[in-house]
DNA sequence: GTCTATATTACGATAGAC
DNA sequence: GTCTATCGTAATATAGAC
């Protein structure tokens, strides 16, 4: 068990708090005073915690990327046939983004306008990019239907999944569903049934 | 014909130099100095034109607004089957986000942060709405598939739509495609073919 | 219509006490 | 670890000359 006491901040606390008001406000629309607001504490004793208002997002992408990386070191998306791997990775993005839904938000969200955002811009492309790959070997072997060119599927695909973080809220504390009334696995189920009804050849 | 000087500012011109420093750095990245920069003349120059960064933001998803609900309009909306229905707003959805990108782009991105973007906010969920009833009606006539809920599928059909401003750019004065190789016509017939190649039922 | 100059406020970040 | 006070900068917006 941890230590039960819970009142001073540390850096990962911190985030948390720093993460949802960067949702509500946008990155740039946040200022320290909102953040010492939020936190309920000074925006000096902000500095303690972290260099500034830049680490809190680079700390907040990176663990969005750590994850979404993650997911395509897993077995069951090395192994198998690319359309099995392809719906296994797909069907885990959504799992992801929804496990972690605040900090994949605040990824989808960057814009470029510092070095911190650059740099996540950067490994969301070479994300995509792998993705792209393994939607390219399934239509190599057939699997994926011929009359929508890859690229663009895969554009499609990730705009379908990622828009998952403009509505969906997680489930309460008591587990049944979630605030718009879809549950986790309703959605990875819709995804992965909208995506391949449409990539896959009519059976 | 117009007038063919074109030296001084009106608010339209203004308008479409704003939005693209708005679509770059995100509006609230972006402030009068880079607008005068980018438009070449000085800050209170802007002013002149229009009343401050909000009138501009205003402007352009007020714009982006009309058209898409425009598209409600359209005599193909209104009559025939809602499957049929459904299928010609979706088109004219992507067809009007790709000739409106920027205004649609800044539209989408609009956070909540002022009274302009909570109205816009408020007009963009009763657009949803409409197309949601559309989607409904289509269900109701047994021409969707039923294992994934009416609501849950126009979020992520809309997710896809409107994930397009992230990656599409119109084609040259040439003509010969866009900067994606992608042109309009197919990125339409690309969405209608994986939104309805999952959403109907096996045919 | 455009400019320079400036008022005023808000921002990110630091200093130093406790 | 947290605070108050404050620095320097950059923001929105205005005043008034041309």
């Amino acid at each position: 068990m941890t230590t039960a006491k819970r009142d001073t901040y540390t850096p990962e606390t911190l985030l948390s708090v720093a993460v949802q008001v960067f949702i509500e406000r946008g990155y740039d629309g946040t200022s320290m005073e909102h953040l010492s607001k939020a936190a309920g504490i000074s925006k000096s004793s902000i500095y303690h915690h972290v260099t500034g208002k830049e680490e809190l997002l680079r700390r907040a992408v990176s663990r969005a990327l750590d994850e979404l990386f993650g997911i395509l070191d897993e077995e069951h998306a090395r192994v198998g046939s690319a359309s099995e791997r392809l719906e296994y990775v797909v069907r885990r993005m959504v799992e992801v983004l929804m496990a972690e839904l605040p900090y994949v938000t605040l990824l989808l969200r960057v814009r470029g306008n510092t070095g911190t955002e650059r740099w996540a811009l950067e490994r969301r492309r070479e994300f995509d990019h792998r993705v792209a790959a393994l939607l390219k070997d399934a239509a190599a072997e057939g699997d994926v239907r011929a009359d929508v060119e890859v690229r663009l599927a895969t554009r499609l695909v990730f705009g379908m999944i990622n828009s998952i973080v403009e509505w969906y809220r997680p489930a309460g504390p008591d587990g049944r569903g979630d605030a718009n009334g879809s549950g986790e696995r309703e959605v990875v189920e819709a995804v992965a049934r909208l995506v391949f009804g449409g990539l896959r050849k009519a059976s």
